[in-house]
RNA sequence: GCCGAAGUAGCUCAGUUGGUUAGAGCACGCGCUUCAUAAGCGCGUUGUCCCCGGUUCAAGUCCGGGCUUCGGCACCA
């Protein structure tokens, strides 16, 4: 009956393929939350269907362990950074596997191995010419300890001496120059005067593959289109800056042998990780390295977020092809995670945690949910928790968990027929199907996968109804017919769940106890199963229960209420304190955590700064801009200042006409694109639309101090 | 302003190389069924396929122009 297909022609496939593929690399400093999984369910669902038809596959990730964050988190918390990173690689791995997937090696960037290869590929880009030593004056702050990056310096402009200007460049004549060259330069870390200081600095001139890299990313099927083109127009377009690839001691990595007191910037040595666990691994299964990472029979494929497309498309190759090692076939990236159409956020209970929502819920729905979402684009995928529940029970309960559930019981006595019955083509027409939902997942476009799968669970349930096995059931005369009909029904199961094994795994494994096949290869939805019994019929999956999709939230504002009070050292209330509040708020340590107090100043220091209550007395947009309102204001009498400021996505200007506000009255006039803002007006919080300004309580009138 | 993507039923989306009365799921209404986890099946309602113009025997689909939305950049001290 499945003779129009060759037997098992989808599941070997691909049988020969090599494929090594990576998710990107967890940074050590948080742990895996929601916003992650989407990376790390998207590959594993990929790797395990490149599996089940028949690819050799080597899945590899590693944890991302250095830089200065991971230093000072560690200082902060009083132990090693070591002893933090292998507590923090214990417990994102905890959560991976929770989340059934499945890595065949997790490695981290702290390994002598990946130091190995850091030195190696080092090694290459120095022969090769690749490398600039730059002895560099830099800005050091003393205070801080730390060398100053561009815009961490404030100064004048050394070409027009225009004040409060950058490190890097100045808005008023446009010059560029090094912050070295500012006049009565600034720390904005701690306001201390830099000192100069020498820094051996070390760069790739990555410029010198601008032509290779062109060709690489503009390859076909290498990057989604949108990518290559965003590459083609913005990069790689003009000349490619060298790339500084060392931190001058203290920080937390490996220190460049040739270079001592110089370490490789954690984007050196991050990618390299990926070689680095590929090779552990190889070593712990007898494995040749090279069959892998130097084969060009081997198909490299890296999984990654959009917002580290240049690392993967210009740093990396650039870093592979110089020490000889060949490039990845494809880099596939997609877009952020929102949660009910916003941003995650701790305070509204939607910056959930990988081991919050394993606490409460079934990890096989958010592989449901985000396969259906997933798309071969770029694009933003929005995790609506109300239709995540909706979708897992119409779906997966409703349509393909049912078929099994409403036939199974029948057959448990007889088992499956001898004979495959006639089903009017249906399982040869979803044997068929396989190849277009084959073809789905390869091109990463899961949520047309799962479309095609939903598809053939209609067509089952309507072969069901069709033949009313219940019926059946009251007639012992129709014993031969009803195990047909079941036959039928449960193969029909059989192929969705094969087709939906790479997403739901469990569910494939526990299919397989009730059925006694195996799943392992995308082949099971071509051979039906016949003649095998059937096992006594469990529940197969839980609906998704909104209570626990409130509780998960509930959950994450706890927890972010009690990091606030643990970050702000709150004890037990005082029995003296006398204002109580019978109210709980529920400020976490987000904006704290975010934003770190600045060091501390002295009165004068503050006295410096003049501020004044003023009263908005014009509001208006500046159309050519997107962020920016143009104010005028008075202090009182005839004093009046135009301010620009960029409020425009918080504040309609008819809303500020008339209120009072408070602004930085001495701060330097700032030319800017659309003219000279003399002032800015004081106001709290992350941007977009939330911004709010700050006004004093009434009977503060205009041009008064504050102090 | 620049670059990119998208605008199709109340909601989430599908519509392959232009080709018959534009589809699915959810929601809604009516009916059937009762094997199944308040699951299933049938029938039905809802659309200026963003707008204008063009090419064509034929445009949701191609071309030009415009509008809107969302990303990214710039601007935000």
């Amino acid at each position: 009956m499945t003779d129009t297909l060759t037997a098992s022609s989808l599941g070997s496939f691909a049988r020969g393929r090599r494929v090594l593929v990576t998710s990107a690399l967890p940074y050590a400093n948080g742990h895996i939350h929601l916003g992650h999984l989407v990376e790390y369910i998207q590959t594993d669902i990929w790797v395990r269907f490149q599996r089940m038809r028949g690819a050799r596959v080597l899945y590899v990730c590693a944890d991302d362990t250095h830089g200065t964050s991971i230093m000072i988190r560690a200082r902060q918390e009083g132990r090693s950074e070591q002893e933090l990173i292998a507590a923090m690689s214990a417990a994102h791995q905890r959560d991976f596997t929770g989340f059934q997937i499945a890595f065949d090696h997790y490695g981290s960037t702290n390994s002598e191995r990946n130091r190995e290869y850091c030195a190696q590929i080092w090694g290459a880009l120095r022969s090769a010419d690749f490398v600039v030593e730059r002895e560099v004056t830099q800005l050091f702050d003393p205070t801080a300890g730390v060398f100053l990056a561009d815009r961490f310096v404030k100064g004048r402009c050394p070409r027009c001496d225009t004040p409060d200007q950058y490190g890097d460049s100045c808005d008023h004549c446009g010059s560029t120059y090094s912050p070295t060259e500012l006049k009565d330069p600034v720390s904005t870390l701690s306001g201390a005067r830099p000192e100069l200081k020498s820094a051996h600095h070390l760069f790739v001139k990555i410029e010198k593959l601008r032509g290779f890299l062109t060709e690489w990313t503009q390859e076909p099927g290498r990057l989604q289109p949108e990518i290559a083109n965003y590459l083609k127009g913005h990069f790689l377009a003009d000349e490619l800056r060298d790339w500084d690839v060392s931190r001058p001691a203290p920080y937390f990595g490996f220190e460049i042998p040739d270079s001592p007191g110089n370490y490789w910037y954690v984007w050196f040595d991050a990618p390299i990780g990926y070689l680095a666990a590929t090779s552990e691994w190889c070593d712990a299964n007898g494995e040749a390295f090279d069959a892998w990472w130097r084969s060009t029979d081997t198909e490299i494929y890296h999984f990654i977020g959009k917002d580290i497309v240049y690392f993967h498309t210009l740093f990396w190759p650039a870093m592979l092809h110089v020490a000889g090692f060949p490039l990845p076939k494809r880099v596939q990236a997609h877009g952020f995670l929102t949660v009910n159409g916003e941003k995650m956020s701790k305070s509204k209970g939607t910056f959930v945690l990988a081991s919050t929502y394993l606490e409460h819920l079934d990890p096989a729905h958010l592989r449901y949910f985000y396969a259906s979402k997933l798309g071969p684009k770029v694009d933003d995928l929005d995790l609506n928790l109300e239709e995540l529940a909706v979708k897992v029970n119409a779906d997966l309960v409703g349509k393909v968990v049912n078929l099994a559930s409403r036939t199974a019981r029948f057959v448990k006595e007889s088992g499956l027929s001898q004979e495959y019955p006639e089903d009017g083509g249906l399982f040869r027409e979803a044997a068929a199907s396989g190849i277009a939902i084959a073809e789905a997942y390869e091109a990463c476009d899961f949520a047309r996968a799962m479309r095609l799968i939903m598809g053939l669970a209609d067509r089952a349930n309507e072969y069901i109804d069709r033949e009313e096995p219940w019926k059946l059931k009251k007639q012992p005369s129709s014993a031969a017919a009803l195990r047909d009909v079941c036959t039928v029904a449960l193969n029909l199961y059989w192929q969705l769940v094969t087709y939906l094994a790479p997403v739901l795994p469990k569910l494939a494994e526990q299919s397989e106890k009730l059925l006694g096949g195996s799943l392992a290869s995308f082949a099971a939805a071509e051979q039906p199963l016949l003649g095998t019994p059937v096992a006594e019929f469990e529940h197969l999956m839980q609906r998704v229960d909104s209570k626990k999709v409130e509780a998960v939230m509930a959950a994450t504002r706890d927890a972010a209420t009690d990091a606030a009070a643990s970050a702000v050292g709150v004890s037990a209330p005082s029995p003296t304190s006398a204002p109580v509040l019978n109210q709980p708020f529920e400020d976490d340590g987000e904006a704290l955590a975010g934003e770190p107090l600045a060091p501390e100043c002295s009165f004068d220091d503050f006295a410096k700064i003049d501020l004044r209550v003023a009263r908005v007395l014009t509001a208006v947009v500046i159309p050519e801009a997107n962020k920016l309102l143009r104010l005028t204001v008075s202090l009182g009498g005839e004093a009046t200042r135009e301010i620009i400021a960029g409020i425009k996505s918080a504040y309609a200007p008819e809303a500020l006409v008339g209120r009072l506000v408070v602004v930085v009255a001495n701060l330097a006039p700032r030319k800017m694109k659309f003219g000279v803002s003399q002032g800015m007006v004081i106001a709290a919080g992350p941007g977009a639309a939330e911004i709010y300004i700050l006004a004093p309580d009434s009977g503060a009138k205009p041009g008064q101090r504050v102090h």
